[in-house]
DNA sequence: CAGGATCCAGTGCGATACTG
DNA sequence: CAGTATCGCACTGGATCCTG
C-alpha cells in the first residue's frame, strides 16, 4: 500500500487502493451518478455539471473507462456523437459507493 | 457534487464525496487497514511504512481522527505516548473499504 | 459535437530539522 | 516519542484555443 498516482507507472497492487482511487477525481462520483441514472453524452455532463472543465470531464471520462467502469460507444458520425453508459463492472461500484455514501452520512 | 478538498471551506455536501474524500489520502487506507488489525502508536505507523513521511502520516492520521474513524489517546506522559484505534464509525467504514476491495480486485 | 494541446495556479506530500 | 515548520517539486484540474 502507499502511493496512487498513475504517472508515475507503478503496479499499485493493492485493490482497494487501486478502487479508491479510480474513484477520486473531482468529477468522478459525479460522472458515475449521472451515468447511473442512465447512458449519456458528454455535452450532457457538461450540462449536469457547469463547474467543470471540458478538459477535467473528458480526461476523468477516459480514466473511467480505461479502468472498465464506463463504456463508449462511437457513433462514427459528423458531428460527432458518442455515448457513454455504466458497465456491470461501473454498477457494481456504484453499488459499493452508495454504502459509502451511508458512512458519509454519519461524517 | 464536484470539488471535494477541506483547505477551501465548502460544505460539500454530498456524501458519498465527503466519503471517498475522507479516505484519500495516499496513507489513509494503509493506516485504517493497520489499526484495523489493533490499537497502535505513531511510531509502529512509521515502521510499517518505512516509504511514508512523518509529516504525511501526522497530517493524514489527524485528518482521520477530525473525521470521527479514529480515537486518539493521549497518555501524558514524558517521553510523549499516544495511541490510536479505530472508532466504530471507522469499523464500519473499513467494511465498505472491503467492499471496495472486492471490486479492485475486478480491474 | 468530441476531445486534444498549452499554459498556469493551487495543493499534496517528501525531506529535513527542531521542540517539549 | 509525538508533533510542528520550512522548502521544494510533481501532479491535478481550470481556462482557453484549435481541429475533424
Amino acid at each position: 500500500m502507499g502511493s496512487y498516482n498513475r504517472k508515475t507507472p507503478q503496479k499499485n497492487d493493492c485493490p482497494m487502493e487501486r478502487a479508491v482511487n479510480a474513484i477520486s477525481g473531482k468529477w468522478k462520483l459525479a460522472i458515475l451518478c449521472e451515468l447511473n441514472r442512465g447512458t449519456c453524452r458528454l455535452k450532457d455532463l457538461e450540462e449536469y455539471n457547469p463547474e467543470a472543465s471540458k478538459r477535467a470531464l473528458t480526461q476523468q471520462l477516459g480514466e473511467l473507462v480505461e479502468d472498465g467502469f464506463i463504456a463508449k460507444k462511437d457513433f462514427d458520425v459528423y458531428p460527432k456523437k458518442v455515448e457513454y453508459s455504466l458497465t456491470p463492472l461501473g454498477k457494481e461500484m456504484m453499488g459499493v459507493v452508495n454504502a459509502l455514501g451511508k458512512v458519509g452520512e454519519k461524517m
